[in-house]
DNA sequence: AATTATTTTTAAGCTTACTTAAAAATTTAT
DNA sequence: ATAAATTTTTAAGTAAGCTTAAAAATAATT
C-alpha cells in the first residue's frame, strides 16, 4: 500500500468522521492538495481492491478493510506524535508534521515498541484516541484536569492541552512530559492550587495550568 | 530529493568506500536490486542535477553536492538506529530495516533533535561514526571494549557488538543500553572479570561480554 | 591480438500518481 | 420546473521509476 493509497484512505476516513456527505472526491482532494480528477481516479482504484465503495456521484465509503488500513494509519500517526512529544522539546505542530511522514514508514512491529514503550496509551497529547492494533478504539476518556485530581494518589500525566510556547518550557523544564507520573500532594482548594512531586521535586500550581494539564490516574 | 534518488546517493557513497572502481551503475543497480538500465537512466538524471558525475562506462562519482547529501542520510540512518536501539528491545537486524525506512522521511531539526536526545553521538551502536549537521566525521574512535576500562571511572555504553539475542536480553535485562552510563567499580585482572555499577545494580560480567560492550569516558 | 564473455547503454514500454480541459451529472437558486 | 452554478467524471497527457530486449562498448581469456 503506496503512501499516496494510506493518505487518501486516512482522508476519508477523517472527513467520514465529522460529516458522512463529506467524503465525495472533491472533498478528498481538497484534504489532500490534489485535483479531483485525481480523487476520482484514485477512488475507481480502490474500490478495484476493494478498500472503498465507489458509486458514481456518492460519497465514498472505506469497506471494512479500508477501515481497519486507516485505524492502523491512524494508530501509528498517534503513537509517533506521542512518542516525540515524550522524547523531544518540539511544538505539536513540528510534532505533527514529523508524524505525518514517519506513520507511512512504519511496521506493526515497531509500532508494537513504541506503544509498548509508552505504557500502552489510549490516548494521544492532543486528547485523541489511540486505536489498538486491532482497530479498536476506546470512547472512554478516563483522565481529568490536574486540578481534579485526588490528595495522596499517583497519576500519569495524558495531555497538556495548550500551544503556548511558555507553558511548554515550563513543563519540559520540570519534567511535566506526557507519560511521565507525578504524585499530587496536596489540592489547596480554596486557592485553587495543587501541590504535586515529581521525580522527587516538588511543585505548585495554579489553576492555569492544572486545568489544562490532564492526567489518568496510575493503577 | 525521493526515495530513490537518496538511496541511490547513499549506494554510490557506501560502495565508493570500500572500493572507488565499485560505483558503476552495475554496482549500484546490484545494492539496489533494480536493472542496470534502471541505474544508468538514473545516473544521468543525477548528473543533470550536479549530484553525480557522469562519464558514459566509468563509475559513478558523487560530486561535492551529492556527497553531503550522501552524509545527511547516513548521518539519519545511524541517529535511527541509536535511538531504536536505545528505547526498544529490537535485534539490530528489524532496526536496520526500520531505519532504512525513517531515514527518509527524518526533517533535519527531527535529526538535531534525536542527535541532542542522544547526548550528540559520534558512533551509532555498530560502531560507525556519525556524521554531523555540517557533514563532518569524526574517525578517531576513543571508545574501548569495558575490560580496557579504569576502576572507579564513569562510562557510557557506545556500542554492543554481538548480535546473539541471549546476550541482548541479559544486557536489557541488566540496563546494559546503548546510551545508559556506568561505573567500574572493579577490575579483576586475574579472573579477567569486571564489577561495574549501573542504576544503581552491581553486577560483575566476565571477559566474554566485556570485549564486547564498548564504551566511552564520561567527562 | 583476436575472440569470447560481460557489462553498459539505448530503446521501447509499463505503472503509479498526478495534471488540465472538456463533457456529463448533480445541486442550487429563482 | 427550469436555468445557472457547481461538482464529478472522462479523456488525454506528463514525470518518475522502474522493466525487458537488443545494440554497443569494455574487459577477460586464450
Amino acid at each position: 500500500m503506496s503512501v499516496a493509497i494510506e493518505n487518501f484512505v486516512k482522508a476519508i476516513y477523517k472527513n467520514g468522521k465529522s460529516n458522512t456527505n463529506n467524503t465525495k472526491p472533491g472533498n478528498i482532494a481538497k484534504a489532500l492538495n490534489i485535483s479531483s480528477a485525481a480523487a476520482t481516479d484514485m477512488a475507481q482504484k480502490l474500490a478495484a481492491k476493494d478498500i472503498i465503495v465507489y458509486q458514481k456521484y456518492q460519497p465514498l465509503k472505506l469497506t471494512e478493510k479500508g477501515n481497519k488500513m486507516a485505524l492502523t494509519i491512524v494508530r501509528k500517526h498517534r503513537l509517533w506524535e506521542s512518542l516525540l512529544f515524550k522524547l523531544f522539546d518540539l511544538s505539536l505542530h513540528d510534532i505533527h508534521r514529523e508524524a505525518e511522514l514517519l506513520e507511512h514508514q512504519t511496521s506493526d512491529l515497531l509500532a508494537e515498541k513504541i506503544s509498548e514503550y509508552l505504557g500502552n496509551p489510549k490516548f494521544d497529547p492532543h486528547g485523541d484516541p489511540i486505536p489498538n492494533a486491532n482497530g479498536d478504539i476506546t470512547t472512554v476518556d478516563t483522565s481529568m484536569p490536574l486540578s481534579k485530581a485526588s490528595e495522596g494518589k499517583s497519576y500519569i500525566i495524558s495531555r497538556l492541552l495548550s500551544t503556548d510556547k511558555e507553558f511548554f518550557d515550563f513543563c519540559s523544564a520540570n519534567a511535566l512530559k506526557y507519560g511521565n507520573t507525578i504524585q499530587v500532594s496536596k489540592q489547596f482548594t480554596s486557592s485553587k492550587m495543587t501541590q504535586i512531586s515529581i521525580n522527587n521535586n516538588t511543585i505548585v500550581l495554579n489553576s492555569d495550568f492544572t486545568n489544562i494539564i490532564y492526567v489518568n490516574e496510575n493503577n
